[in-house]
DNA sequence: GATTTCGGGTAAAACGATTTAGTCAGAAAC
DNA sequence: GTTTCTGACTAAATCGTTTTACCCGAAATC
């Protein structure tokens, strides 16, 4: 808790409407025939007020509930310095990713007293920049970093959320990778697969980096073969840009084929997100393929198309929400004086299991497109 | 623009990292041995500065900059008594809808030197007012409501998002259902279909209300029959109830094989929404039939899965950055003193036309379902 | 020469809290 | 009967602006 102080005026209490001005401290002083520094240090609990008696106490709190005073929330900023507010920064506010992760972060930060101001950079650094500096200017108590690169240590504490890069002081909330590969693989491995294809993330992305370490790891330990001729990257050259779902789609389309061209000997294909896996699906689909009998397809995120499409698939959820959660949690937690913090922290994936997974077929070995009747 | 006021020190000024304390106001007058009235008047270009020779003025912008001068925030907020910031409530920001207006939203706020303060209040009541009592305890200037349904007057200016009730003195910014239906129909009997079938939203749902007199007058000016048989209401008797995305889907899969029980006598599928839709569209795949070849199917929304169907979804996209940024744009207009406002300004939708329509099969007058080998 | 008008400012009162350093009456200690 | 404590408060500074109501010397007007 913040701090359990000033009590809220009961539901029943003078609600003001429009005309009246709000009710002062100084009023309710006045109408108590106190001092506004009495009422002040009685209403916060200050230690201070220990030697005033509890009939008093409750004096005061009974008139400020009758008068309905509700302190002016910008005085008491001023004097205290403190705005009980964090900025939140994004690449865009209605991609599915950040919105998941703000859920979680409001969550947290509602009960606790705080709110939240939202910047969407758009992936330009002068306008993360600028929109940092104005936040500060509202004097927020610290900074929510959604997958968004930092130059340099912001002048506040912060936690970033699948932030690029370890800066100094800004605590790191990541997916733990290394699982969320050994889930895929060991639900992979389990059915019976043992040539399994991937689509790497774009070059420049550290989940690709972090994500292919946990699956090479995760691969030694099921004794499943990383064959380069399966490893596809996703993006080529393309430096860190930022793909439309649209075009993500195309490529998954695009690179599902180029496996197919391939000597595609594989039973299943592991992607670097959903989207990608949806085009590969369908690209294996176009090709006469059936998913899951002749290829498993498994991706990652569990976007919210991922459930409607035929058959439904089975992905690695990232638990967006808690991760705000836990970045929120964090972040109070520094605010309120534990000034040890920790550089990462990871949240468990969780595997969705859906319809594009199955046992591959006995004899696949030697497969061929296998030409379905329809279509 | 706000004000053009308080230039900003260019990014070449000193930034006084971490240690030393912002410059002040007084602290600028001191350095320019002139009163801490005359610079405020100054970089807030008053009129009372008029008579404040050119020199003086350079003066001080000079020295603002050079210091590094930036205003305290709050303290010029408890003065004015305005806060540059608006309140935001939404019923959960993870959610599609609301992610999407909020784009728009801030879109416009930002331009205008605003930030926002955003809560869910997940269709609770008493959370919806706790929150807007703690905002308002913030001194937001106003209320955009997303979705949200509201007893009474707020006691601010607001502009409500897609609002069930039409309330004094707050505008609703709504799509144009008359509009969005004549597309989906004229789409369709362009294509040759006389014979459409309905799911009509939940019962509670404005929207549904306004849709369905938008189809009602969209057929008749197309010359298309409504029959009760193929007009199926979804949700029956829930009560305003929030469905999940899964169980939207479910329910038009249901209702989607309900529409093949009855006399099967239709050549094409309006859903009320793209969830729905899709659970129809597998329905009726599931059921042997094509689409589009032997049902076309319309959805509503354009969600992030709906082009990644197979068929892609043809659907009725509805604008919610641009509702965001009319809301945004109308709440401004109305802070700076426009104290006219338009009771309900519409957005205009737009058809997103994909796999999911075809012209019918030309005999389909008797059609059966029609047994496709695979599956 | 006395008054008015300007030009170029400034003093000081808000805004509404928080908080430190007292005050002041009465009880306790000596 | 002083002195010393307490117990119960309060005065006033402070946070950093904004803004109204002056002020004062010099030029213009009568």
């Amino acid at each position: 808790m913040t701090d359990g102080r000033q009590g809220r005026p009961g539901g029943s209490g003078p609600s003001r409407p429009g005309g009246s001005k709000a009710v002062t401290l100084k009023q309710v002083a006045e109408f108590l025939d106190l001092s506004p520094a009495t009422v002040s240090l009685v209403l916060n609990r200050s230690p201070v007020a220990d030697s005033i008696p509890p009939a008093t106490h409750e004096r005061v709190f009974a008139a400020a509930r009758e008068l309905g005073y509700r302190p002016n929330f910008v005085a008491r900023s001023l004097r205290s310095r403190r705005s009980f507010s964090i900025g939140v920064l994004v690449p865009e506010i209605s991609e599915g990713y950040a919105a998941g992760v703000l859920s979680g972060v409001e969550d947290h930060l509602l009960e606790e007293g705080y709110f939240y101001l939202v910047a969407s950079h758009r992936s330009a650094s002068d306008l993360l920049e600028e929109y940092m500096q104005l936040l500060k200017d509202r004097l927020v108590e610290g900074f929510i970093l959604v997958n968004t690169p930092l130059a340099e240590s912001p002048g506040l504490p912060a936690v970033a959320v699948a932030g690029h890069e370890s800066l100094a002081g800004v605590t790191n909330v990541v997916i733990d990778h290394d699982r969320a590969a050994y889930l895929a693989l060991s639900h992979l491995a389990e059915l019976g697969h043992e040539r399994v294809a991937y689509f790497k993330g774009h070059a420049h992305s550290a989940d690709t980096q972090d994500r292919w370490r946990g699956i090479e790891k995760a691969a030694e330990s099921l004794g499943l073969e990383l064959r380069p001729e399966h490893t596809l990257q996703l993006g080529g050259d393309a430096v860190e840009e930022t793909f439309s779902p649209e075009e993500g789609y195309q490529e998954g389309h695009a690179y599902g084929r180029k496996l197919l061209e391939g000597n595609g000997d594989f039973t299943a294909l592991f992607a670097f997100n959903d989207v990608s896996a949806i085009g590969a699906m369908r690209a294996f689909l176009d090709a006469g393929l059936r998913v899951p009998e002749d290829v498993s397809v498994v991706g990652f995120d569990d976007i919210q198309g991922a459930a409607f499409q035929n058959p439904g698939l089975t992905t690695v959820r990232q638990p967006l929400r808690k991760m705000g959660e836990t970045a929120g949690r964090i972040l109070l937690e520094r605010l309120s004086g534990d000034s040890s913090h920790p550089e990462v922290v990871t949240v468990e994936p969780e595997l969705v299991v859906r319809g594009s997974t199955g046992r591959p077929r006995p004899g696949s070995r030697d497969r061929r497109p296998h030409r379905a009747d329809s279509r």
